[in-house]
DNA sequence: TAATCGTGGAG
DNA sequence: TCTCCAAGATT
């Protein structure tokens, strides 16, 4: 059937082509590889590279990450967007040292119980770094069984099913099966891209359903990412930022969003960064979270 | 379940 | 210039 031929041929190829990347190299580590998928939840590979570089020297454990203050996390991670990831990764470093003795855990459950850590991540790093065998599927590998197993151009919202299909496309041998979900995620990164795939240089072709298909660009019925310009999240990016940069010294709550041109939505991006706990108020000043 | 959450590079 | 979207998780 399909599915075992498709790995057949994306194994060998994995281990022919794959970029060499830091989180590849053997011996990286199980901390390591939760700190690089925290980074990559929704930023792209070459911002994270030298992001993760400098976290792991700073923070080499996740005890040492637990003893700094989450403020430092916010600091550390910078630019990388989301700055929530930040504040969750410190979570988890403490969940880690509270719970498990300082060790990464390895059973998905328990992974799945760290703050920040869903289904990818969780099983990411119980594959990637342990070696154990189950479904890890991402957004390329999502892209990648649509158009290969079932023609369609996009692939639909992400879901639970999708760990099941991509279970029934893994090699039996658990090293082969770690191949196998990285190899999907390669494909779909550097051939079966969202917007221009490569068709010509892809491996698997002529055994692809959406090729078959005579490749059909059909709209995307996913929900697009709202307008960033004026957003929210744009308000809450600067409060962060300008906080980042005071850092370690807060700000006076009138020194933030000035220049904003709506007050009210000044007010709702305080707030919600309030309630995430990304700030915490000091009189009148603000500070990135001490505790 | 669908909306929300940053930032910057590529096309 | 502007749109798209990137190794997702949470509520």
């Amino acid at each position: 059937m399909r599915s075992r031929r498709l790995a057949d041929v994306l194994v060998p190829w994995y281990r022919q082509t794959a970029r060499e990347l830091p989180w590849r190299r053997s011996g990286f580590g199980a901390w390591g590889t939760l700190v690089s998928e925290f980074m990559l939840q929704q930023t792209p590979v070459a911002r994270v590279i030298p992001m993760l570089e400098a976290w792991l020297e700073r923070w080499p454990t996740p005890d040492a990450l637990a003893g700094a203050s989450p403020a430092e996390a916010v600091t550390q991670w910078a630019n990388l967007g989301y700055p929530r990831r930040a504040l969750w990764l410190h979570r988890a470093a403490v969940e880690i040292r509270d719970r498990h003795d300082g060790v990464v855990p390895r059973d998905v459950d328990e992974l799945l119980s760290l703050t920040g850590v869903g289904d990818y991540t969780a099983r990411a790093v119980a594959v990637f770094a342990y070696g154990d065998r189950h479904p890890v599927v991402d957004t390329n590998s999502r892209r990648v069984i649509a158009r290969a197993i079932h023609g369609r151009t996009h692939p639909d919202a992400a879901h639970r099913r999708d760990l099941d299909e991509m279970s029934g496309l893994l090699p039996h041998a658990d090293i082969d099966a770690a191949v196998m979900n990285a190899a999907m995620m390669e494909l779909g990164q550097v051939v079966c891209t969202a917007r221009s795939p490569r068709c010509d240089v892809c491996p698997v072709r002529d055994m692809c359903a959406w090729v078959a298909a005579g490749s059909p660009w059909t709209a995307d019925t996913r929900r697009k990412q709202a307008r960033y310009e004026g957003s929210d999240r744009q308000a809450r990016g600067l409060v962060l930022k300008a906080l980042r940069d005071a850092a370690p010294d807060p700000l006076p709550e009138e020194a933030l969003l000035t220049s904003w041109h709506d007050p009210r939505q000044r007010d709702r991006a305080l707030a919600s960064l309030y309630d995430d706990g990304l700030i915490e108020p000091d009189g009148d000043l603000v500070h990135l979270p001490r505790r």
